[in-house]
DNA sequence: GTGGTCTAGACCACG
DNA sequence: GTGGTCTAGACCACC
């Protein structure tokens, strides 16, 4: 299910965290589902199991898992969780379209480039 | 001209790095314009001459600015960069857009967001 | 194996990244093998850790290695960096063959010192 | 005559030797030919006289140059400089031979480089 | 343990 | 004065 790149240059627990909440918006891990073991998932990856530990620390934190004691980790998915990624990826996008206006690149040409991710995989992946 | 923000993660030096490269592309600094003396900016700034050295460094190995020893560091400014930087923040842009759609962000919503970005501080931003 | 060479004029940490990178393209540094770690290094060679570090992110820059905070550096090698390599070697060659030129060496003389370069060790360095 | 690249990263006074002993094995500059002073050749090129103080030291340390007391500078070419020049670009064309057969580059590539260079230009420029 | 950043202070070559 | 390299020693995030 997740993959780690050990040449992306980002922490290890990192990479956890962004394919574990994507998985959770795109519906793949459905709220309430558990989630592996700190140590089942820390074998299946090979990885150090304090790194796991880490990335559901930062999940929890985030409020995209809850820990019950002694059963484990929980998808938690409320749609606040949504609306809090949608503002800062707006956010994000301003902030390269302002670097891109002062790069000269033109409004259409971006709104062009927009129209065209939308168009990609039309009518094939929907959820 | 510069300000470093200590509660910012990213290092120092790369705070400076993209500064500058910022003010090169505005045409605050125009080229063959000769940059602070690392001392000097490091007293400026307070901060010690291997950061800004390493910064400077930088902006080297990026085509921003060109290093005469016992001379100085003087800007140095090509097209070719813009066309790098244009084509890199595309991407960026790219990937943005695609993650906004998975957020079920319309593509409305999007342009909008865009065009907005392109009306501010139309016809005002002259000094 | 690597040997600092004090009386070189080249600084030390340019010195390691070319032996380094001769011995990833020779094939004695095979793909993700670990290299020995900053502090590891630096105590072999008794320089200091910046030093190696410095070596080291010079290395990641061209593409001979990549490093991961907290486990370690490994040698990454990818064919598209021989051919760069290759292109290089040859516009150096290309120089130095117009000042041999201006000097009078003959088109011949050149030959055979190429020839005498590439007959050398015929047979003779498999190890 | 000689022209001042600010943006090469070779320092001044090497830019200088260079290019005088390049137009002195042209025979551009004869021997015996009484060069500028250092106060006007450093006028002539708004650079620092000492620099150009120290390019004439290091020609005259490599036989280029002679100083008489008094008078100035003056050419002073024999055939004995010549030949070390040649041993010396031989010497690197070895060394970078050596490296392109490592990186897999056929001798006739070599070879045909090697003539491409002395066909070029061919019945032009004769001194 | 690892790589990466930063400081303090030194030395060198260059102009 | 300038840029560039190096050392010593510290701290941080990560595994």
């Amino acid at each position: 299910m997740i993959f780690i790149d050990y040449k992306d240059r980002r922490p290890i627990y990192e990479q956890i965290v962004d394919k574990v909440e994507e998985l959770i918006i795109k519906g793949v891990l459905q709220p309430d589902t558990q989630m592996p073991s700190v140590r089942a998932f820390s074998v299946e990856l090979s990885i150090n199991p304090n790194t796991i530990q880490k990335a559901y620390a930062e999940l929890e934190r985030r409020g995209f898992l809850y820990s019950v004691k002694g059963k484990g980790s929980f998808v938690c998915f409320q749609d606040s969780l949504l609306e809090e990624k949608r503002i800062k990826i707006k956010e994000e996008i301003s902030k390269n379209v302002e670097e891109a206006k002062l790069l000269h690149i033109s409004e259409e040409e971006l709104i062009s480039l927009v129209r065209n991710v939308y168009q990609k995989n039309k009518g094939g992946n929907e959820v």
